[in-house]
DNA sequence: GCCGTACTACGACGATTATCGTACGAACGC
DNA sequence: GCGTTCGTACGATAATCGTCGTAGTACGGC
């Protein structure tokens, strides 16, 4: 989805994604980095953000109660353990899970993780 | 908390192994506790072992390449946050997982752990 | 009663982390 | 061009964490 067709409206040209973001690889993803990733509460309100969206998100469409450079920390975190990616498009930066890559890794983690994070959600403060 | 080392020798009550310990009880198992008690490659390697185990095991069965101290530590950990539950047996201390607790508080979530320690374990250790 | 085993408590230390504020850069709209 | 919006980089700071060693406690066996 990323890639392939580049620009959506072209009129920049060249590189339009002159920024870009490192990325582990797949094979690079480690199950620790993810569950040390996913055990803070705000990235895991990220995760649970991204994949109730189903498609990218802006940093600033998941408000969280913390600065915006903590904010911008905790998306890093997350990019450098293989949970998200991120693309800028724009001023802004789209952050997606990487549904995919950790299902082919470890699969049924992510989702038990996110069914366990709904079910705490309902349990704890949403009756 | 500062209780204990008060009455070992106590009559009627507790057992005669009065040392006990304490444990969340299931409503109050954190899922960011959980993930970040898992995060620890020490304590994860904790874990497999105690759920390929299927029963208890001491402390001493689980051999890790740190000090006697860190250990304790490590357990202590997983205990607090409701991953494992610990007795005391004689001179030793009985290790055993929770899988019932946590299995109907986030069911799936320690199976996809579990399953993706190992499949992380072949991947990298395998070959 | 004494000793060995198994685990713990405590203090220390370095490393990592979560948080913030401020200053900066990159793209868009005017 | 200029300002606005969105995100980043860089320090700073306080808290937490993982690790260790040493000293100590509880239990069982002799």
């Amino acid at each position: 989805m990323t890639t392939g067709t580049t620009s959506p409206t072209a009129s920049g040209g060249a590189p339009s994604g002159s920024r870009s973001l490192a990325h582990p690889a797949r094979e690079d993803i480690r199950l620790e980095g993810v569950l040390h990733a996913l055990a803070d509460p705000m990235r895991l309100r990220i995760v649970c953000a991204l994949a109730a969206a189903e498609g990218e998100l802006t940093c600033a469409d998941v408000e969280l109660p913390v600065s915006k450079s903590t904010c911008t920390h905790h998306y890093r975190v997350l990019r450098e353990h293989g949970v998200i990616q991120q693309v800028y498009r724009g001023t802004a930066k789209m952050n997606g899970l990487r549904r995919a890559d950790l299902d082919t890794l470890f699969p049924g983690l992510i989702d038990g993780v996110l069914r366990a994070a709904d079910l705490q959600a309902g349990r704890l403060g949403d009756g």
